[in-house]
DNA sequence: TCTCAACTTTGACCCAGATCAAGTGACAGA
DNA sequence: TCTGTCACTTGATCTGGGTCAAAGTTGAGA
């Protein structure tokens, strides 16, 4: 995976995602001035971007790759609470430390503003502040969603919902949009999902087994993932609204 | 429980609790602008105050009184997400649906603002619009804290970790302070803890009376608790970091 | 081509916490 | 005083998912 080149200026449209925090709604002026803070960083999979505790210098989003949000225990054991997507907005503007580790899971590039300079422009500008509340409530939503899946859910219903999750976080990347069959390549390990779910790699494994054995899934080697029919699978998740969440 | 009267006209520092949100850094005529949609309602303990999904035309926050976040599945399997003390705000700014029920669990007072005009306050007030990101970023924390406990911690450590949250959050409103011995009363019933912590009723009282007979509790009656070494609750909580987290 | 390491699957067994079932105790109302 | 209700406790038993162990798969590199 190639990162774009430090040395060339990019406009902030030329990033393969467009930042969904700042561009939408950017005149001229304010492009050109998140242009002069912008850089680009890249990790390997399995780097930790940001240590829990650090000071973070940037906040950005992902261009291509995934990273996970993970919270760890003194005695190791780990719990992931959020997954970043290509798209998806990491920082904490206004707070200097990271709340938890940020892992790269495959090698990611990421488009970075530079923390101080952003907030002076989020503080100058109401709809990028704005944009950003909303964004935060959406995390806050899904963090609470999945809050119900960890307390409540089975095994089965819990790899069902992750399942779900990713189809439609993938499909909404895809020009092909929603239809009732899905494909797509699981971007996690079995242990990460395990680390998502609350479960034992062990578990999860069996109940993909499961899943595949009843026809809910089909596999095409580990990772490649057929799903015949999105409304069982979410009938399996224990999530009748079909409104969704996002991730 | 007694609410202040509907007709009178408080100024928001009137408020037992002042809001967390709006208060601190607003001069005059933003709390003249503020008093004028202000409203007070109480709820009866078990009242229903906002269903998930509901129109909300109001944001606030908690005078007096506790009330829940809580998610519910078509099953009737629920999972509290968030418990909402005096000061707490509650309200989605920009959002029109709330996206999970809010229930009175004791009695309650609220100090309300009409939604439109606190979202056009806002917009013009941008150290309001930055107070609320702040909240909200607080509210993330807490809920993927939340997430560690539900998904990695044992039935023992997650009624430690909800003691010690409430026994923080009761000292922090209290002018004594922070000493190593606390003592307090548990807003929640038996049943109400299990909701928050993915448990049953029966694991969480079993798991209070092990904490009794450990002596890392102690109980006057069902409700009153005294807790003699707060350093050994947190231990108990897998929790050693004394930095700790916010409800 | 072979080898090694990382990832995954499957089996056998066990235990923390769920479930089902009786209790107790405190308090409000008759 | 009795009675019913609500909140809680405790016991007996069951089970979903964890733990431990072994073997299968895949792909990169020699």
């Amino acid at each position: 995976m190639n990162a774009p080149s430090h040395t060339v200026a990019h406009s902030c449209t030329d990033c393969p995602i467009r930042h969904r925090a700042v561009c939408a709604n950017c005149d001229a002026a304010e492009l050109a001035e998140l242009e002069e803070i912008k850089y680009y960083r890249s990790f390997e999979a399995g780097q930790t971007i940001i240590w829990s505790g650090d000071k973070m210098g940037f906040v950005g989003s992902v261009v291509a790759g995934i990273a996970t949000l993970t919270q760890t225990m003194e005695d190791g054991r780990t719990q992931m609470v959020g997954l970043l997507l290509p798209s998806d907005f990491v920082g904490r503007p206004g707070r200097d430390g990271a709340a938890y580790d940020v892992i790269a899971t495959t090698d990611i590039v990421m488009c970075c503003f530079r923390k101080k300079p952003f907030e002076d422009l989020m503080a100058r500008t109401p709809h990028i502040a704005h944009r950003l509340l909303q964004m935060t409530l959406d995390e806050l939503d899904a963090a609470r969603e999945w809050m119900l899946v960890l307390g409540r859910k089975t095994a089965r219903e819990k790899i069902a919902s992750l399942l779900s999750i990713i189809a439609r976080r993938d499909a909404s990347l895809k020009p092909s949009g929603n239809s009732a069959t899905m494909v797509f390549d699981l971007p996690l390990t079995r242990e990460a999902m395990a680390d998502y779910l609350g479960l034992t790699l062990e578990t999860v494994s069996r109940q993909i087994s499961a899943l595949k054995r009843d026809g809910v899934i089909q596999l095409q080697g580990k990772r490649h993932v057929t799903i015949p029919d999105m409304g069982r699978l979410m009938e399996e998740a224990g999530d009748d609204s079909d409104g969704g969440f996002l991730v």
